[in-house]
RNA sequence: GGGCGUGUGUCCGAGUGGCCAAAGGAGACGGGCUGUAAACCCGUUGGCUUACGCCUACGCUGGUUCAAAUCCAGCCGCGCCCA
């Protein structure tokens, strides 16, 4: 272990406890060359995961790359016992299917950030201990932990205080969590903020035999797309690792400014010298280079560069957007005419309610011809090869840009 | 088990007999501006209807009333206090 070993493995960290227990483990580690063994527990709730994860992933990956062991946990018992952290109410409980579905794709999703290579990766699921305890191995778990010591945690006491519900095994979370640290004999333990606590529980529960427990590393939070809240798919505020490569680049260039330079840090290694001078010139430049190098690791370098020029051909400078081609029912049309609103309702594939549709001609949306129509009830004339905007796009690959569509056949 | 509260639209939250499709905020949507950024400005935000208007909606069920989100009863969920 060398200082730029160490200086880089704290990288990133917002807190760490604590730093002198992971010099201690790491020369230990390298006395009896004896690879640390590094816990990251990810609950399968969900069947994606997404750049906020990979921030906590590529430290892990660190780790690996310097010889150390990558034990990662799925979480398919706690799963069903579902994190309290962050929730004003109580979570709703899924399915084993559900959870082994998910349980699956993560095993998938996380292989294309840590090394998978023999060795260096262990992949446990905590139903493999916790399935098996009998109630009274509940109860001596749960004696080792006090309720002032939960209620100190904020998750609980803010719900406890605004008189939110709180259910017992909600409270046992912690201890279950802490427990996979002790069963595993994990000597650094990963998270985001969101998780100090339950991770700190492990390393208590651990070190009561004596000794120090378990570091405890604490990344950052990932703010989403929308440049303030967490980045969470429930939000869907998300890059998933498994998007494609338009999606990284289309989706990074709509983060605002004040985000682009926490990306930067948190999820590429580009040092600040490569990145602050493209900043400075522009930072839709920089947002640029910074979908580039984050799609990269997923799609390599020339998908993404294929993902920016055509971006950049469809997105940039005088809008040339691709038109859609619609069918109109002939029963609509009336000698040769269509009332405005139903233009926009099929442009929208009839997903929208009529009274959204109406509102949207209300508001100006709708351009038949170049022209403005705002009189939903207005009948113009239809045929094919019509082209006329009606609003943006609502979802897509094309989300937010205009949605111009072209009459293509009325029958 | 008893007492006291509480349950509203996507979310938060006001409303305590008619003027309530229900204040306000958030979010979302549409327009302007722009770099698919931010900030800002304007508009919209239950459904159906060319329109008059009609229908559905304030935990559930029933009742009082010309009229109920609002009053009453029972039930359910949640919280607090007492046991």
């Amino acid at each position: 272990m060398n200082d730029h070993d160490l200086k880089n493995l704290l990288a990133g960290c917002v807190a760490i406890y604590t730093e002198a227990d992971l010099k201690a483990k790491l020369l230990r580690s390298e006395r009896e060359r004896k690879p640390l063994r590094i816990k990251l527990g990810l609950d399968p709730t969900a069947p994606d995961i997404h750049l906020g994860h990979s921030v906590v992933l590529r430290k892990m990956r660190q780790f690996q790359d310097l010889g150390h062991k990558a034990v990662l946990i799925i979480g398919d018992f706690t799963a069903r016992i579902g994190d309290p952290t962050g929730r004003s109410k109580t979570r709703p409980v899924l399915t084993d299917q559900e959870i082994e579905y998910n349980a699956q794709t993560y095993l998938d999703q996380a292989g294309r950030i840590l090394d998978t290579a023999d060795g260096k990766l262990e992949i446990r699921r905590n139903s493999e201990w916790l399935a098996a305890m009998r109630f009274d191995d509940v109860v001596r778990l749960a004696a080792r932990m006090t309720v002032g010591q939960l209620l100190k945690r904020e998750d609980f006491r803010n719900r406890f205080e605004a008189e939110t519900p709180i259910s017992l095994h909600e409270l046992l979370y912690p201890l279950v969590q802490g427990w996979d640290s002790v069963c595993i004999q994990a000597d650094v333990e990963l998270g985001g903020t969101d998780q100090t606590y339950n991770n700190l529980v492990g390393r208590q529960l651990q070190s009561e035999g004596g000794g120090s427990g378990q570091v405890v590393m604490v990344m950052p939070m990932l703010r989403g797309l929308d440049g303030v809240k967490k980045m969470s798919k429930s939000l869907d505020n998300y890059i998933g690792i498994r998007d494609a490569a338009t999606d990284y680049f289309g989706k990074t260039m709509s983060i605002p400014d004040s985000l682009i330079s926490e990306w930067f840090r948190l999820l590429t290694d580009l040092p600040e010298t490569a990145w602050q001078p493209v900043m400075a010139e522009h930072p839709m430049k920089a947002k640029a280079l910074l979908a580039k190098t984050i799609g990269a690791r997923f799609h390599g370098p020339a998908e993404m560069a294929a993902a920016e020029e055509y971006w950049m051909s469809r997105f940039s400078g005088p809008r040339t957007v691709e038109s859609v081609p619609l069918t109109i029912p002939a029963a609509e049309v009336v000698d040769g005419k269509i009332a405005v609103w139903k233009l926009a309702w099929y442009a929208h594939g009839a997903e929208i309610s009529k009274s959204d549709a109406r509102r949207m001609v209300e508001n100006g949306a709708v351009e038949v011809g170049g022209q403005k129509v705002v009189e939903a009830n207005a009948n113009v004339p239809v045929a094919v090869g019509l082209q006329f905007k009606a609003g943006r796009h609502r979802s897509g690959p094309m989300n937010k840009q205009p949605l111009i569509c072209v009459v293509q056949a009325i029958q």
